[in-house]
DNA sequence: AAAACAATCCCAAGAAACTGGTATTTTTAA
DNA sequence: TTAAAAATACCAGTTTCTTGGGATTGTTTT
């Protein structure tokens, strides 16, 4: 029986990163990227309509981040190996990509060697992370502490850390500014805060961005 | 005469995001991707070896920012048009961009399409700048360290980490509470941020916290 | 079924932050 | 030694955030 080729998802809200790696993967024999996805909706689509072997997820993406997509996907599609995508490399990252079931970590400066690698090591039940993320600073977190959140808090805890403002929140996700502005009091109080700016401290040490 | 091809020089850290342009720039049969550099030293070898037209310059480089690139680009090279890349669609960095003599401006979710666009816009004379000014955009890119900072910056930004305020600031280095805003301001700038959320984002991004 | 919790929406006053300037003095680097 | 860069200070108008309330509708959980 003839091999059947690696089956890869590309997830990156980034054309540039996506045309780059389907250049890159193009070299390499043993894979075939089946489908791409520009955020994790359409990602999780694709994922049901393709026998996918392996995920590359950017950590960063418009709806949910990374590595919340990480676990759903590990949740749906367990046997999909994950390898995380991020300009960072971040340990906060790393263990929370770990966490939540993925493989590998690549930084997208990585070039084919490693990407060959790392795909390698994954089909072989191994871990692959970038080397380089060893002389990374340290980053000081409080893992699994901190206030328990709920969904539509986390959500907009995200959208501040993002830039957002109360408006651009409430325009967004179809709220009365109103809400979202009630939610920002829960997040402060939760938090133990009095404004944003500690806010979002925290919550970078929790690591919950 | 034949017509010439347009001379592309691509500048970017990130592997993943050279291939990626020139894997779109390859779909393009009017241009041609002379050479690539990681950084703004290769990429100033590179406009001396080569007859370019166009440099894509990646506003985030490993030695100097590509503002200060372009600028350099532009008093050595001022025929060439330089076209910025970016993560971000930020309205300081359009404007310096422009200031600093580019003629265009592409966010790297920008298709082909859009690059097509920017090269044809660019090549008329004409200036090209990224429609979609986004606040929505999960901030992704920025690697290296971040700005570099003077040492009052540096305990300012600690200091609203911390969630003090302006005035508490300022009382406590014994400071004008406006000399602490026109740090603030200059933070903001730096960081290429509109608001505090974000600055602390990225300042915590950059393990600056 | 009743108590929590989550999510939604409303109001208004005051505090803080942001924008877009200008401008002087002190360091530091070319 | 001169030209930048850094640090200092100021002003006013606008936007955004924070505080401190109240209130309704669902949804879990006990």
């Amino acid at each position: 029986m003839k091999h059947e080729r690696i089956n890869i998802l590309l997830v990156d809200d980034h054309n540039m990163v996506i045309e780059g790696m389907k250049h890159i993967l193009a070299l390499i024999d043993t894979v075939e990227v089946k489908a791409t996805a520009g955020n994790a909706f359409e990602a999780i689509t694709a994922l049901r309509e393709n026998n996918i072997d392996i995920a590359f997820v950017d950590i960063n993406l418009p709806d949910i981040n990374g590595i919340e997509l990480c676990a759903k996907i590990k949740k749906e599609f367990p046997d999909v190996y994950v390898i995380g995508l991020s300009t960072f490399n971040q340990r906060s990252y790393v263990s929370q990509m770990i966490a939540n079931g993925a493989s590998g970590y690549l930084v997208k400066s990585a070039g084919k060697e490693e990407i060959e690698q790392s795909i390698s090591d994954v089909m072989d039940g191994k871990m692959h992370f970038s080397t380089d993320i060893n002389n990374t600073k340290v980053v000081t977190q409080f893992d699994g502490e901190g206030p328990t959140l709920t969904r539509r808090e986390k959500e907009i805890l995200q959208m501040i850390a993002n830039g957002l403002t109360t408006n651009e929140m409430a325009a967004k996700v179809f709220l009365s500014p109103y809400t979202v502005d009630t939610h920002r009091k829960n997040l402060l109080a939760k938090f133990e805060v009095s404004n944003t700016a500690l806010l979002i401290t925290m919550a970078a040490k929790f690591g919950l961005l």
